[in-house]
DNA sequence: CGGGGTTTTGACATGGGTCAAGGAACGTGG
DNA sequence: CCACGTTCCTTGACCCATGTCAAAACCCCG
């Protein structure tokens, strides 16, 4: 049920039996819920994390004024907040954008495999130190990259996030959110999310249609987005 | 030596004196930089990590054309790259912005701790996930936020962290960048963040003097930043 | 077939970028 | 302690990428 983690993991490293088994009962429950339901609001005190099976999620802010970031999405196999087991509050709400399936890790679980497996312990951290990565490219993303790079960058790192769990491959992949979200994440206005979209469509780059994107000319894209997909770590190495 | 750290530490969660001890224990040797110095290139294999205890350094990622993106500033007592213990590989470089004193960490003796030690454990993860939690709040900044409540945001968040190492008060702290330097960390031209100072000063907010930050009026730079500590995570409760 | 939420497009406004030059500060060698 | 070169800061004039406002057009779903 877990498996598109345990997956996941062996991409990058060897999973034992006895570890996998480990997670698959530290699994509390699953829930399922529809698009546009706010799971955590920033400051939930929480007492487990939250691991997605299906669906496609996001972690926002929001300012004053109405304004909201988009501050990463999660797609089947990212953990959504398993950076709580430590901080015990989140810094960020968590939003579904698609129906979306989740199973539920308790702490106490986890606090259990740290006191007793060291090695899954450091695949956990691992998982939270790439997702810091994640965010340190996205930091780069908003700094320094146009309009037009900001999306061909979120279109080539989907594709591979994606790839890795089975469900991208080079014609597309299912991306089920608004022009509205698409700028919210991209820090630009949806109006000029729109144009911009036009641009890559026009170029014959990528196009997105009815929650899917289209993948027309994926190394043009990775040209435009000077995309380089290392801080993803997806090659194996022991750890 | 590595007090500034341990210390650190001790604000958010007990740390015992054979935790202590087995930290400053892991410490290979310490050295010395001078300013601008690059000590680590992005994709640089590691086998230790670096623990700042006196200086200022930054993470960057460079991208074609020379444009540089400042990830994130580090004061004494951060790792600078914790999560190379992970990662092996780096995503980014890191540079002194001033003279800099660093501890070096092997990994085998981090692999050690991990090992035997899982409160300790997670009290370094927990540094690596409060890094990320820094990540996503300059994400928002750099997606929400104008070119003024960039440098208040910037500026108010260096406080809270220079101060629990007790090196800024009221009046304000060292902080030993050129303005291009907080350009490229800003996300925006050496021009601009120049005319943004001067707006700040004018307002009588802040003032930036022969690398200074002199703080005139703390709760009117906090409005100006919408400026919220919690994702620092400076508070105590125990893990 | 009607109606909400989207997407698209146009006209115009503006924050921040670009280019260029002068001025202040600072380290270094004499 | 001064002269000089270098780096950093400051300011002006102009420009462009992206924002704003507003209205159609589209499209899915009931």
């Amino acid at each position: 049920m877990i498996d598109v983690f345990i997956n996941k993991l062996r991409v990058r490293d060897d999973v034992s039996d006895e570890e996998a088994d480990a997670l698959r009962r530290a699994v509390a429950r699953t829930e399922r819920f529809d698009a546009d339901r706010t799971l955590v609001r920033a400051g939930d005190e929480l007492h487990e994390s939250m691991l997605l099976l299906d669906g496609l999620i996001c972690r926002f802010k929001d300012m004053r004024g109405g304004a909201r970031q988009l501050l990463e999405l999660n797609v089947a196999g990212d953990f959504l907040d398993l950076h709580a087991f430590l901080l015990k509050r989140l810094d960020h709400g968590v939003l579904t954008l698609a129906p979306s399936t989740v199973a539920y890790f308790p702490h106490d679980a986890l606090r259990r495999i740290t006191e007793e497996m060291p090695h899954l312990t450091r695949l956990l951290w691992f998982q939270t130190v790439v997702d810091a990565s994640i965010h340190r490219e996205w930091v780069t993303t908003l700094g320094l990259r146009s309009a037009v790079g900001r999306l061909a960058q979120l279109f080539c790192e989907m594709f591979e996030r994606l790839r890795i769990v089975g469900l991208a491959d080079e014609s597309g992949y299912p991306l089920p959110m608004t022009q509205a979200e698409i700028a919210e994440l991209t820090g630009m206005t949806p109006v000029h999310a729109n144009r911009t979209l036009k641009a890559l469509r026009d170029e014959g780059l990528v196009e997105m249609r009815r929650g899917r994107v289209e993948l027309l000319d994926l190394p043009g894209l990775r040209r435009v987005a000077e995309f380089d997909p290392t801080y993803l770590s997806l090659t194996k190495r022991d750890r």
